[in-house]
DNA sequence: TACTTAACTCAAGTTAGTTGAGTAAATAAT
DNA sequence: ATTATTTACTCAACTAACTTGAGTTAAGTA
């Protein structure tokens, strides 16, 4: 009942401490149980107990001593990713992807079906039956499997935004999705929006693994955010922050389905493309046609990209000022040479506070994943839940 | 040593468990312990024993018994605000102000001297004596001083964006203030910039009480934002988040001192409108300047007045799309009723996540704490981190 | 007046962490 | 080659803080 902070005790503190222990090692693997102790403050004889439950639930595995500087060698323990599984799947009106990842975020398994009839019923049917042949094909026990994350369009009974192009899923409006596929997968269960899924999975397994503080911008059929801020997703007070797509970049600009008009969306969404393309009757319903025309340098392609490149470069840059985030990351359903050209043509502001010397990483990255982002970051949601601790932080 | 998510123990567990009894009584006071520890998730018992703790340190006081409702009645417990208090100090190169806040937040001293020497070694000395004058004018005890918040001009070893019409501290170059101020005040001690002060000041006894996900517009010298997400303060990868005065509102706008044409800043800050004003001859130094030309319905002030609320309507229009807050404070060091004029004159768009029906508390409000509000953000910094919990949450 | 409900106390029990002494195995110094 | 040092780790005893369960108290209700 109770929803929010609540106190801890010995079984609660226990909880958090494996999973400080097992993100300590997975972000630095390989790590002995000094290492640990010192690391996460805590006493060495209690990480050697928890180090040893890890073990004994597969989620650590032992690798080897290590060797060349003083003292008793440390037993050095990596993450053993195949110790548990997850699953996810993206759901849309016209497709159906189940996605298994290992915990490491490997992807073991993926299926598409597009076939699809997207009322709950047959939908959790299908579902189910897509996560039965995974789980045969890779050889994994249901024992195994941590749970599922499920990327789906919203909203639900939730104010949000109309978006051009959004798809909405038919006969979902009055149901409580997580309680649904909670009950008939008979697992826990994440839901999730496609820009916060991606997030997560390149944190998980991508390129923004090790980084605590970043964006993703998610080209869907309109243009989402997810944010990854201090290793925890951000939400919102009503869960839709991110709602980059509506942004408006250019005073009294193009209508937007949302009612306002210069809205992000309207110049630099896939959406947005397919209907700039159109009025040279060029057909764009498809990544292929957008990778296409790309690679023909088709001029009115290349003119698209440009104006999408100067629209996005300002929202970027008002990310870099208010997120002061490790990265920016763009992907979703655009193919990769769409992304780079875009990437190509935002200019980021000098004066950011992004602009920084000593970085590690570029301002601006390509996500890893691609087309499957979405399903992958489903599954990738329910990795970062069981590994990231609840926040217990020392000055 | 260890910086960042560490493991839990029987000590730290306890301290957590005492922030999120204090926490929850401060917020749902009064409240019986049998209610605390439904709401906590923790034994009665457990919660018996936190109560007599935090009781003997003067945190909470009981507060008559609960009647009315069948069973012995419930001994009701209250937040004591004079249990403790906190000093916030701002030090700016032209006048320190150093205040004194009760638990509750309730300002029981403030004092600001002119007379300043910013030097290191000056500053805290005149800082001492303020701190030690403030005590014994409120009958206060040393013991009770929970710590000290400083809010004063960055950046310390970070890079960030120069401002226009940002005073910099002299011969703090090379100093971390944070531990000088700990060493020479002898409590602990926090160092915030101002927005961030102001946001927190906001949630501790303001606007913003009980609410958990805001945006705080600052007007300084140029303009900042402190973000409160999930009841945490927004800090970024590299503690320079919410650099909102640089976002460009206009392209190709007016030249900023960060080298980017266009920012906010340049429209719609306090330097700004003194650079304004000047062209017209007329002097703005002052707050009193301000809302007197406002008043007289001054011209030219009208005209900065729109300008200024065009370019904050776009950004607030992308804060509120980007954090979905439960609202957006402005305030500062700007007299009540240009805040007010600036509020009218900023036009929300009706497509947005904000723009919802069920709302508590209007989508933009104007700060309660006026132009002491750095000094006081500094103090309630303080008393934020001695009840805000670190997060364990339940599902 | 007796019953029910609920808050609370007391004392014992449990859990998971800490502490300190001791052992093992490597590198570094002599 | 031998000794010293450093570091990792184990074992067993200890400890802090929460939970449990059996009362006790005191209000409202039948």
């Amino acid at each position: 009942m109770p929803i929010g902070i609540v106190g801890g005790n010995a079984e609660r503190n226990r909880d958090h401490n494996q999973r400080v222990v097992l993100e300590y090692v997975r972000t630095n693997e390989p790590a002995g149980r000094a290492e640990i102790a010192r690391s996460c403050s805590l006493s060495i004889q209690a990480v050697s107990n928890i180090a040893a439950v890890l073990e004994s639930q597969g989620l650590l595995k032992p690798d080897g001593h290590r060797t060349g500087v003083r003292g008793k060698p440390a037993l050095q323990y990596r993450f053993n990713p195949d110790g548990a599984f997850a699953v996810g799947v993206e759901l849309r009106p016209d497709a159906i992807v189940v996605s298994l990842l290992n915990l490491s975020g490997e992807l073991s398994y993926s299926k598409r079906i597009t076939s699809v009839v997207a009322d709950p019923q047959t939908a959790v049917l299908q579902i189910l039956g897509l996560l039965e042949e995974a789980m045969t094909e890779t050889n994994r026990e249901r024992s195994h499997l941590l749970g599922a994350g499920i990327v789906m369009p919203g909203p639900f009974g939730q104010t949000a935004l109309t978006s051009a192009g959004e798809a909405v899923l038919p006969g979902w409006d009055n149901l409580d999705p997580q309680e649904v596929f909670e009950k008939s997968l008979n697992c826990p269960t994440l839901i999730e929006n496609d820009a916060t899924a991606a997030a997560v999975s390149e944190r998980v397994a991508g390129v923004a693994k090790g980084l605590d503080d970043f964006c993703f911008v998610y080209f869907g059929a309109g243009i989402g955010l997810g944010v990854i801020s201090n290793g925890h997703i951000q939400r919102g007070a009503y869960g839709n922050a991110g709602e980059i797509g509506h942004i408006i970049t250019q005073f009294q600009g193009n209508q937007c389905a949302c009612g306002n008009k210069g809205c992000l969306e309207t110049y630099a969404s896939r959406f947005a493309a397919i209907q700039y393309m159109q009025k040279f009757g060029i057909d764009l319903s498809t990544g292929a046609d957008f990778a296409k025309l790309l690679q023909e340098s088709n001029p009115h392609m290349l003119d698209w990209l440009d104006q999408a490149g100067g629209h996005l470069s300002q929202v970027i840059g008002t990310l870099e000022n208010l997120y002061d985030p490790q990265t920016i990351i763009l992907g979703g359903a655009l193919p990769d040479t769409v992304i780079d050209a875009l990437i190509e043509r935002i200019e980021l502001p000098v004066g950011s506070v992004s602009n920084r010397a000593d970085r590690q990483i570029a301002r601006l990255v390509r996500g890893f994943s691609g087309r499957q982002t979405a399903a992958i970051g489903g599954a990738a949601m329910v990795i970062h839940q069981t590994i990231t601790p609840s926040h217990l932080t020392l000055a």
